[in-house]
Order: C-alpha cells, then sequence, then structure tokens
DNA sequence: ACAAAAGTGTTCGATATACACCCATGT
DNA sequence: ACATGGGTGTATATCGAACACTTTTGT
C-alpha cells in the first residue's frame, strides 16, 4: 500500500507547492521483555531542545524511502537486529509540538527477541533500556507515544500470535506464560495457560528438554508459525 | 498528542533541512449505512494523472493546521455535516505511488448519519455515494485504503459503540440491528441480538413510537451515550 | 530426603446459539 | 380477515475461571 492523492487538490503537482510541507519523521518504540518487566530502548538527546533528557529513538524519513523503510532503518541503526516486529502505530501531526518547526511524526513499535548488545548510534549521547516501572521523563510528547504503543501491544497480544518476536527459537511453556504476564500485567492460571495454549495451534514440541537447577527438566517448544496470524487467545 | 523528533537526528533543526520532504496529504473513507449495503463518498477526478476516474476525497494538510484539523476539514468541504466519527487509520507513505512526485498519505474514516445533501466541492467534477457492490475503479491506491478502513470498521463495531454514529437521534432496534447486519455482512438473529443489546447499556427506550405500515408501532430508542465507548457487543 | 519447578483434570457458572409463535396495526 | 413487521423465552452447547497434587530432577 502506498500513498495518494486529493480529489480538493486533483490538479496540483506537489512540485508546485504553494506552501513549504512539514517535515516528516518516524519514532519508534522498541519493547522487549525482561524479567519482570517490558523494557522500552531510549536514547539520550544530545542537542537542544530537551537537551539530556530522554527520547524514543527516530529520525527523519529520507526523500526517496518509504515510510516503513525509514522506521526498519532507524530501528536497525539502534539495535541492529533482525527478526523482529514491526508495525505502524498512529501519525501524530500536531504543530507547535517540536519547539524546532513543524513535525509530522509516524510513531511504529517493535518488539524484539533478547535486548541484544546496543548499537548506539553515535549521534545520541546514550543508549539504554528502562523497564516500564523506572522510566525517566522522556522528551517531546514521547510518554504518549509509549502509552499508545502498549495499549496497542496489550490490545494485540490477546488476538495474535506476535509474542513470537519476544521469545526465542526454543522456549518453555512457563517462558511463554511469563511473556503474557509480563505484557498484559496480571497472573495466569499454570493449567487454564496450557490448555488453552495447546487446544490452539501456535506451538510444538521440539523434542528436546531444558535442564535447569534441582528440578524436573521443562520440554521446549517452538513456534509453529512466525508469521504473524489472527488467534483469539484470551 | 502530537509530532516529535528523532534521537538520529537531535541537533538537526527541521528548518535547518538537508533535503526536501514529502508532501503530507489526507485521504478519507466517508461511510454511510444505505439501505442494503455501506455507501462510500467518492469524488470525480478533474485533472492528471487519473483525470475522470473516480477517488476517497482527500487534500494536501496545510502549513499550521494539525493533520486531524486537515481531515475534518475536507470532511466538512465534502460534506457539510457535523457529528460525524473521525478516526485516523493507518499512513501510507510508499514513494512513487503517486505519479506526480512523493505523496505521504494519512488516511482516516469517518462514519455519518444520512447520505446528506452532498456539497460537492468544485474542484472535483462531481462527488457521489457508492454501495461497496457496485464501486468504479479506483485511483491510486485507493481501493486498497478503503479495505483498510472497511477491515477496520468492522473489527471496532464488535468492540465498540461507534455504530451511534450511523443512526439518527431516535431509531428502533430493528434498524439498530440492520445497520449490524450492514456492516459486518451477515444475518443476526432478533431475539439474541435484542437479549444482547438489552444486557448491555447501550441505549434506552424514548418512550416514543414509530407507526410505520400496516404492522404494530416500533418502540423508538436513542443511544445513552454518544461518545466512543468500549463495550464488548459481538 | 528435600527443595524446586514441571506437569496434569475436573467442576461450575456464564455466555453464545438455535429456534417459533403471538401482538398490534393499517387496509 | 389478512398481511406486515414488532416483540418475546427456553433449552443446549461451549467456553472461561477456579482450584491442588504428583512428577522429575539436583544436591
Amino acid at each position: 500500500m502506498t500513498s495518494s492523492s486529493a480529489g480538493t487538490a486533483a490538479g496540483d503537482a506537489p512540485a508546485a507547492r504553494r506552501h513549504r510541507y512539514p517535515a516528516i519523521a518516524v519514532d519508534i518504540v522498541i519493547l522487549t521483555a525482561g524479567d519482570d518487566d517490558l523494557q522500552v530502548l531510549l536514547v539520550q538527546r544530545r542537542g537542544e531542545p530537551f537537551a539530556g533528557q530522554w527520547a524514543l529513538p527516530g529520525g527523519f524519513v529520507e526523500e526517496d524511502e518509504s515510510v516503513d523503510t525509514a522506521a526498519a532503518r532507524e530501528l536497525r541503526e539502534e539495535t541492529g537486529v533482525s527478526e523482529v516486529y514491526l508495525e505502524q502505530l498512529y501519525t501524530f501531526g500536531e504543530p507547535g509540538r517540536d519547539p524546532r518547526g513543524r513535525v509530522v511524526s509516524v510513531a511504529y513499535y517493535a518488539l524484539l527477541r533478547q535486548p541484544a548488545a546496543l548499537a548506539a548510534a553515535d549521534d545520541a549521547a546514550d543508549a539504554r533500556w528502562f523497564p516500564l516501572r523506572g522510566l525517566p521523563p522522556l522528551a517531546f510528547d514521547h510518554a504518549a507515544i509509549l502509552d499508545y504503543a502498549l495499549t496497542r501491544v496489550r490490545n494485540k497480544v490477546e488476538y495474535t500470535n506476535i509474542v513470537y518476536s519476544l521469545l526465542p527459537e526454543t522456549f518453555t511453556l512457563t517462558e511463554l506464560q511469563r511473556v503474557y504476564e509480563i505484557i498484559l500485567g496480571r497472573a495466569l492460571d499454570k493449567r487454564n495457560f496450557r490448555k488453552k495454549i495447546g487446544s490452539l495451534d501456535l506451538v510444538e514440541p521440539t523434542g528436546g528438554e531444558r535442564r535447569d537447577g534441582a528440578h524436573r527438566p521443562a520440554k521446549l517448544y517452538r513456534f509453529r508459525s512466525r508469521e504473524p496470524i489472527i488467534v483469539e487467545i484470551f
């Protein structure tokens, strides 16, 4: 899918612009599952405005790239990772919210497997993972964008299989349940959870098992599909 | 909520642009409930490209207005209506899909009460309501945008009360059921439907009734709230 | 032997679905 | 009187929620 145009501007070539257009940026909410909380990747701003404050990673859209591509590029620059789930969230287009001038921001969110080593882009002073309970103040309206992303993710895990993007290739059912609990923010009953997961065809046993400490080994599973699909889970 | 900026471009003022940004347009899928099908408002293009073809109404975002405001303005220009439900859909940002140049389009959808008299904007050759079964070929990638809107609406009526925007102030339960059937594309059982609607607190009787033809008069209802709320309906 | 996490079934209440007849009116 | 849409209840199946003990291992 893609761009378009306007009935009301039917004959106007954008090349013959009557006025300047806003700049277009992308901002990305990059999430991963920590031990007991979701974690979000933030970068510390070097320049004004909001110098020294933490912000969502992002950047301007280049002239010849799609908005989706710009988001994927920024994500790669920050994390270097592949195997991610990246989805457009919402477009924030109020004038005057970026003190430097008019910027329309297309927000995305990404779900990653491991906190991986951070390829801190060198134009940011620092880049770090923050647990949601323990966030610093955010620059611009990035707190609102983050809230929006969390709402979307919490809804979407209930009717899709996108949690696959937060888990490694193989995992135990307890680990899978833990990811749901972290995202949904509530405890789930172990037996009901396993009954539900078993009744859907989301995962299959690999045959292997994991031996941890002094207890019974856990069977390992993998996702049958690592493409996003619609499945009613909760 | 609103715009933002980028960690990777932390110090760059948009005023000091290194390159041109894409134009920003809005396109609106304007829907209403016809007798036996949803109807969408299309405008016939005057100029190239796609001259003479039908397209979604839309236009470019002015420099000092928010993207939401631009959408509301275009909607008003086409229909003159108030009392609408207007929601952002998705941003389409592939380069090269508008033959005239780079245009990023923020798509919206609107739900209207009656097909009202059309205030056909004078820069379009014509504006008309089309039933979904009976669409002409659409310009640009507007068919994809329309599909996206329909998917969103069909999902959203199942867990919100947004159908209020498609109905007049007072209505009968049969009319309400008809709207659901038109959107969902399937027949609903009358008794189960009424049981469900009655168990939620969505509507209340006005006390009045409507006398139509040679049959028992129908009680009239109104929505308790005409603000969008989350309610699991189906 | 014991500590620690893995694994496994049943009961109960609530909700969704299927289904058919009488009511009030206008002509 | 009859044709037309308005209005109503019950029985069954399905699904979600609550709940506790046995198994396998490492030390």
